[in-house]
DNA sequence: TGATATATATCTAATGTCGATACTTCGAGG
DNA sequence: CCTCGAAGTATCGACATTAGATATATATCA
């Protein structure tokens, strides 16, 4: 494959940041929770991936702590960047694209 | 990643396939028509699938020949099989909920 | 005949992924 | 306190997947 986009890991992370931000193993919760429990990630992909996105540009680390009640000092949270989303955005259409045509080739039940 | 399904490569010749039987550079123009030239599959990556799909029993080459007035003798053509339909509706499912997510998310736009 | 395009195939390097392991800190119980 | 299990981040090495160069053969057409 030569342009095709981003990685499966770099499209999850990203999706899991999309709503708001989030830290490491609550990425890999928000994943299973978005997949149904069907789509899991260990922490090698996980870890690797944070650090990849983050040079890129494409997710930055924040100070912010969505909820603090429910807080802890070694989390380390991460946003989404307005290139992420653009990256996000773009690796969504591509997919989409091809999940219709799955749907339409009578492959995939309708709903 | 854990049992995520199937990876990339193999969706994409597995969805090329779905409609009809189709040989090998077939495959490649058909991802790139259904991806509007976004998605493309160089000769390792297709040829190696093509192999891996085969001895899984998710492909299998045909000697029917969709279209006898534009053949090639060099051609080897290929079909889905039962069980190749069937994991391409799974990793099809798979995807749309992702995709819905990130739609869902107001990260990718309507229509 | 020669030139170019089509087709299959393989090989190596680069990239991506997984699971085990390590280390630290938090929180609960004794 | 002290210990212990769970939560959290991180790295490492093996393995899987992908990309692109290269090889080789055959069509096709001028």
């Amino acid at each position: 494959m030569a342009e095709s986009g981003l990685p499966r890991s770099s499209f999850l992370v990203l999706l899991a940041l999309a709503d708001r931000p989030r830290h490491g193993l609550g990425i890999v919760d928000r994943v299973e929770d978005l997949s149904n429990r069907d789509v899991k990630m260990g922490p090698g992909t996980l870890y690797g991936t944070l650090q990849k996105l983050a040079a890129g540009g494409l997710i930055r680390e924040t100070a912010d702590v969505p909820d603090p009640d429910d807080d802890d000092p070694r989390r380390r949270y991460y946003r989404i960047t307005p290139r992420g989303e653009k990256s996000l955005r773009a690796e969504a259409a591509r997919m989409r694209l091809l999940v219709d045509a799955a749907v339409t080739g009578k492959i995939l039940g309708g709903a």
